[in-house]
DNA sequence: TTTACATTTCGTTCTTTTCCGAAATTTCCG
DNA sequence: CGGAAATTTCGGAAAAGAACGAAATGTAAA
């Protein structure tokens, strides 16, 4: 950690906290900013070494991001070790968190949803207003998922434009929706 | 809990475990789903007895909800107990959640990213690359959070009019975007 | 103002999560 | 194959976070 750039060094501490407040690690977040950071690939034990952490640890977490899909693994000629390397376009990085945890924890939410709204095979006059407003979610997060699952279609560069344009955009649409 | 409807159950828990997975702690994401499923607003006695949770524990949780600002205190005539109904529109509540979500945590993050930026004064070599990937953070969160102040701005049925629209409204604005 | 009820604060305990390090496993070069 | 280097697994220690409950504070009706 004393090796690195101050202004990485702050970046590192801070996106740590960051990860902590989104439900991801601290450990796992320090690693992948300093990867993010990185000009060239790291192996683990550099990893280890910057950022003070067990060789254990760094591995799982390593594990963990490549899960996410914003780290990958790279193989340098001449070093048989692992090296990592962090995505470093910043919209698709972002781009591929959200798309992961739609899948682990949006896809979930609304299977669970559907279930509860299943299982009260007999439908209870006490159910009633639970189930209105578990309707109501179900038909949020479908709206979302619809919506999100269009993005995810798009190329980057044409969702950059789409976010330059702003209100513009926003209103454009607003106006021909009705 | 054992008093619930078993489909109020199921989502309560899941709920909570969802809380959790983004940063928010089980008990306070419990204590919203129950407030959402009712029809009624309750009060903290109730909750505690419903999840089975220290009183002061729902106290706090209490409070932190509605700094969130996703639940409100109102009086019932005639009962002195503070009470706390959900927002109940689906598409608010999550907006809201966004908007607070983008004040406690984006704003200090591109914050620290200028920070970071002006910091190092003299612009040392070998602070190249970091200085570069920084800035494209910074221009990432930035573009974010013009995109979404302008959200913010549009009225819900507008938005919901958008996303319904789903792929129709972005292929429209990825066409004349260019 | 008193008093009874309601809420919050705060130090402690308990649970969960994170992290470590030794041992086991895998990988791949000779 | 044999063996050195690298990685992963796993049980337990340490740290962090959540939850408790007693005491303090606040509040509003009598």
């Amino acid at each position: 950690m004393e090796t690195l750039p101050p202004i990485a060094r702050k970046f590192i501490l801070h996106w740590g906290e960051m990860g902590v407040r989104w439900g991801i690690n601290r450990t796992m977040a320090q690693i992948h900013a300093l990867l993010f950071l990185s000009e060239e690939p790291l192996n683990a034990e550099v990893i280890c070494g910057t950022l003070d952490l067990a060789r254990s640890n760094v591995s799982v977490a390593l594990k963990d991001l490549q899960g996410w899909g914003i780290i990958k693994l790279v193989h340098l000629t001449g070093d048989r070790r692992d090296h990592f390397e962090s995505m470093k376009d910043v919209f698709e990085m972002f781009r591929a968190i959200a798309i992961e945890r739609k899948r682990r924890e949006v896809d979930p939410t609304l299977r669970l949803i559907n279930d509860c709204l299943d299982d009260s095979g007999k439908p209870k006059a006490s159910d009633a207003y639970v189930r209105e407003r578990l309707e109501s979610m179900k038909e949020f997060f479908e709206l979302a998922l619809n919506f999100t699952s269009q993005v995810e279609r798009m190329s980057t560069p044409s969702l950059v434009r789409v976010a330059k344009m702003g209100d513009k955009a926003l209103k454009l649409l607003g106006l021909m929706g009705g």
